[in-house]
DNA sequence: GCGTCCATGTAAATGGTTACATGATTAT
DNA sequence: ATAATCATGTAACCATTTACATGGACGC
């Protein structure tokens, strides 16, 4: 499951140019389990146009860079399909921010707390972001992503929320709040 | 955050062989945010000896390969530390299943449910395999993402329990069942 | 004047996976 | 017999990130 598959998807929801795709990512529900970079899109379009799985139009722009507007043929929409049919594999992930919390033994507790704080704000303004957009007429694999990874958030950003102390004691801030 | 980093960070938490930092990987709470296989570990562990960061000795053992135990430096502690005081970038996540499901309009509704299916089961599993650790007596960073962890999954496998419905209407069986 | 958005791309470097190679022991 | 566990490692391949290069429009 490479850029490539994932630039198939997205085309065979409509088309799209590589900045376009990569707009969908950030923004889109797919952001909660997929990122990609222009370094990595940009070569699979040039590489799936070449294999025939995309075509493109060049669409000049009045003061902008030309768009180029890609489309997923017939043979691409096969090859997704078959794609899709693969087994998929274990999820992975990296978090460097839990990689830090697991250690935080090694954290001075100022920084520890930074951490700790940072990483939660951070699930809030996803949380914040997430909740203003409307997918009530979008279809059921969106929805359900975009649903799954609003829940998976918020247990995480509740569990947070709740859990300070495990982490965080012997802060001396948060012993003078207790005071 | 490489997998360098990694056995800097399992080795500054005790001695270790090649083989029993791929085992802590797999079974202890950094699994949930971090994996690596042999291919990446191995060569990870020569570097660091390279660069003074770790040192070992060989085990030489009756019927088996001789093993390798390798144990952090004071050099190593310091690039360690030097490590954790580094700005955590965003998480990464890549995960097929969600992948495949996202575009489950895109499937038959057989292999949706099959996807589905398997995805959920492996969540049960590892659930199940988590809360049969004991960690009261482990450091509170590994406590932390273990429990973390655990609120995440099963908020996850909840999630998915409740909502099959989004994602597995017009599947024939479950309109059989719902006879 | 500065930053951001739009828009594309390349090249080098990094980093990781996969497959291969070896081999004894223990459990099913 | 067969698979799993213990135990290490290399080489080829694959994919991705990062840094660079270009450049106009628009808002502050």
């Amino acid at each position: 499951m490479d850029v490539k598959s994932l630039c198939l998807g997205v085309l065979a929801l409509g088309d799209a140019s590589g900045y376009e795709i990569k707009k969908q990512l950030e923004e889109g529900p797919l952001a909660y389990f997929y990122r990609a970079g222009f370094g990595s899109i940009y070569p699979a379009l040039n590489k799936l146009s070449e294999e025939g799985l995309v075509t493109y139009t060049e669409m000049p722009q009045e003061g902008r860079p030309g768009k180029k507007v890609y489309s997923i043929t017939e043979q691409g929409r096969a090859a997704f399909r078959k794609a899709l049919r693969k087994k998929p594999g274990p999820d992975k992930i990296r978090s460097e921010s839990m990689f830090m919390l697991f250690f935080a033994e090694f954290l001075e507790p100022e920084r520890r707390r930074d951490v700790y704080e940072e990483y939660l704000s951070r699930f809030h303004s996803i949380i914040e972001c997430m909740e203003t957009v409307d997918l009530s007429e979008e279809m059921p694999g969106r929805r359900f992503a975009h649903e799954l990874g609003l829940a998976l958030y918020r247990s995480i950003a509740d569990f947070m929320e709740a859990n300070r102390d495990i982490i965080l004691d012997g802060d001396p801030k948060a012993a003078v709040a207790a005071e």
